[in-house]
DNA sequence: ACTATATTAAACCTTATGGTTGAATATATC
DNA sequence: GATATATTCAACCATAAGGTTTAATATAGT
């Protein structure tokens, strides 16, 4: 059905399993950045930053244009929805277990109320939400 | 407001950046898996196969219990649920780029019913859905 | 023209990655 | 006990990755 390109995801996942890449995503999430700006919270040469930002750039998760002697970068976020939508073929299996467990506290809950109904009723035990 | 812990997403970022990794948990989200079944379809050796899967198990994405001599493998999601969590704060970046074609969209219908309201009218653009 | 600033390029180093082959280990089966 | 099966381990190889340093390039400011 979906047809995933398997280079792009390649390049996307790789460059999102770098620290200093998805930190450089972060901030470019704020605003846009020139290459320096973007090097500097990073305890690393220019030169380093700069071949971060050409591997975000190669896995078309940063554009930049170029002005007079600065590169501005930017997000470009599309490839994320990418990356994001092969995962959510993988949902159903978080799901699922979510499932199992609302299912084993509704048999909890079952299995209380019958012990209630037949006398010997207390303290039911309160559900609880699993988003924190 | 959430923490992620980085080297879980370096190491499941990683695991995701190879296709032969990709293939397995693919293969893996029908059912579980012996080593020499995940093997199978790959062009490579045995021990070739067997490193993608202890990349993919110190990721977090794959238990295996082994039984007598065969090592079983089973999907474990919850660690592509972080990827995805962490991925979900970008979808602000490319929600916003649809909502702007939206509004370029809308903008474009009201100066139609502009021209039409002088007079001026002909075929109104039909609005078509983004999604798709 | 000269100098300072922004960025990349090139060469290099170390470690990781993806792959191989051949031997070792552990468990089944005859 | 001997042999076949399932899997890993160890050693090795080539290349990629992440980093550095020292030029080189391009543009700005004086």
């Amino acid at each position: 059905m979906v047809e995933y390109i398997t280079q792009t995801l390649d390049a996307v996942f790789h460059a999102l399993s770098d620290p200093t890449r998805r930190a450089m995503l972060h901030r470019l999430s704020t605003s846009e950045r020139t290459v320096s700006e973007l090097a500097t919270p990073f305890n690393m040469s220019l030169a380093g930053a700069s071949k971060h930002i050409k591997v975000l750039e190669a896995a078309g998760l940063v554009r930049r244009h170029v002005q007079g002697r600065t590169h501005i970068c930017a997000l470009q976020a599309a490839r994320l929805a990418e990356a994001q939508e092969w995962l959510r073929y993988y949902e159903q299996f978080w799901e699922e277990r979510l499932d199992d467990l609302e299912n084993i506290l509704r048999a909890e809950d079952r299995a209380l109320a019958e012990k209630a109904r037949h006398g010997d009723r207390k303290d039911p035990k309160t559900k609880m939400d699993s988003k924190e």
